[in-house]
DNA sequence: TAGATTGTTAATCGATTAACAATC
DNA sequence: TAGATTGTTAATCGATTAACAATC
């Protein structure tokens, strides 16, 4: 399974493939045709054939696809199919929301931790996860096997928060802060970044250019 | 001021020069080569130069660029040159850490209702921004001239809230339940999808496939 | 088997990069 | 003026779409 040179823009729809197929094994669907799904998703169904064969034939031809077969094996594609242990960097009003969002559990994302510096979170809980202290966080990590932080804290802080959990081994960083770490470390640990301000501005954007006549959906991200 | 056919890609990246070109100011840069930008941007002078001159030359041969200028510039394509009054649909612990976001309003956008259908929730306030009942969202939106509608709640009520918005006038929403809005909602409206779990996912498929040797940084959302 | 639909190759389209003449 | 760097055209690269033979 070493798939070698997949391009981001197919990557960047995976997710959504999955999320599709899980809402037609939702509404019970069992099989589903490329075409089918083009339709539903607003993209061609070419595209959705030469996405999905970049891992391998997941159809057959003269039925279409199976659809929770192929859930599950984009599943395995993205990784969903073992628990990641996450901590959460930032106890803020951020860090509390993402903490007390169900869904990623079930997607296999599991937060083991919440960190802050404020004194006043201390011993806090949301949804049974405890606030500790920064000063705890190497020791946790280390200690807990933690895959992924999150860093839900200022940019000011944020950079020194990355330094720190690489030196204790984190595999990836999820960064909610207002900056690019992804040039700032190393190679080995994946950033993720996510700026909301910048998928405002392009709302923004959008809201200038395409008051009346605007192209035809699909996500923006 | 109507510049057409701006790609995606395009529009993608002009919120990331700008947050780039706010830190160059901060620093107390004053011109700036599309080279040097570059360099730190880790992109192409040319996509560089490429992307700035769809929206006229904003440059100077053998200067480069006035960075508060050009800043400027970023700003009035992206509509932030004039405030966006934004209302936040789902007081939840989501709603209330982007309702507490301050930097949002620097940004020109800026939250002046928050709703919910939780009783409990009647009243309070989130840095001094009460927390309405749903069902006066009708009438707020209309007298106070609402551009923005930020959907914070689950799934099974965004669609419901979408139309109810779009009735009374709405003219963007910021979408935050795992759904694609885009597809339902009357094109003249502005829909901006944040899947969160899409963004944890893609760093799930990195984490996989990309332990050792990873692609050079850039941001993947 | 005949019909349907995939997997995959080829054609097209668009976006990125390179090059350079224009010009400050 | 000479040097630097843009704006812009041309060349390259990659991604999307179309077409169709393979095959269930």
């Amino acid at each position: 399974m070493d798939e070698k040179d997949i391009s981001r823009a197919v990557i960047r729809r995976l997710p959504r493939y999955y999320r599709y197929l899980g809402e037609l094994i939702e509404d019970g669907v069992e099989r589903i045709s490329s075409n089918e799904l083009s339709a539903r998703m607003h993209v061609t169904a070419s595209q959705i054939r030469q996405d999905l064969n970049n891992f391998g034939g997941f159809g057959q031809q003269g039925y279409g696809y199976n659809v929770k077969y192929l859930h599950m094996e984009i599943a395995k594609i993205l990784g969903l199919d073992r628990t990641h242990k996450m901590i959460i960097v930032g106890a803020g009003n951020l860090g509390q929301a993402l903490a007390n969002y169900v869904q990623f559990e079930k997607q296999s994302f599991k937060v083991i931790g919440l960190f802050d510096v404020n004194p006043v979170l201390k011993g806090l809980s949301v949804r049974g996860i405890e606030i500790r202290m920064i000063d705890q966080l190497e020791s946790f990590v280390r200690e807990n096997d933690v895959e992924i932080a999150t860093l839900t804290l200022p940019k000011s802080k944020a950079m020194e928060m990355a330094d720190r959990l690489v030196k204790c081994g984190i595999k990836a960083i999820w960064n909610f802060a207002h900056t690019d770490l992804d040039l700032t470390v190393p190679s080995s640990v994946i950033v993720e970044n996510v700026h909301l301000s910048e998928s405002l501005m392009r709302l923004s954007y959008n809201l200038s250019h395409y008051q009346k006549e605007h192209p035809q959906g699909g996500n923006t991200q």
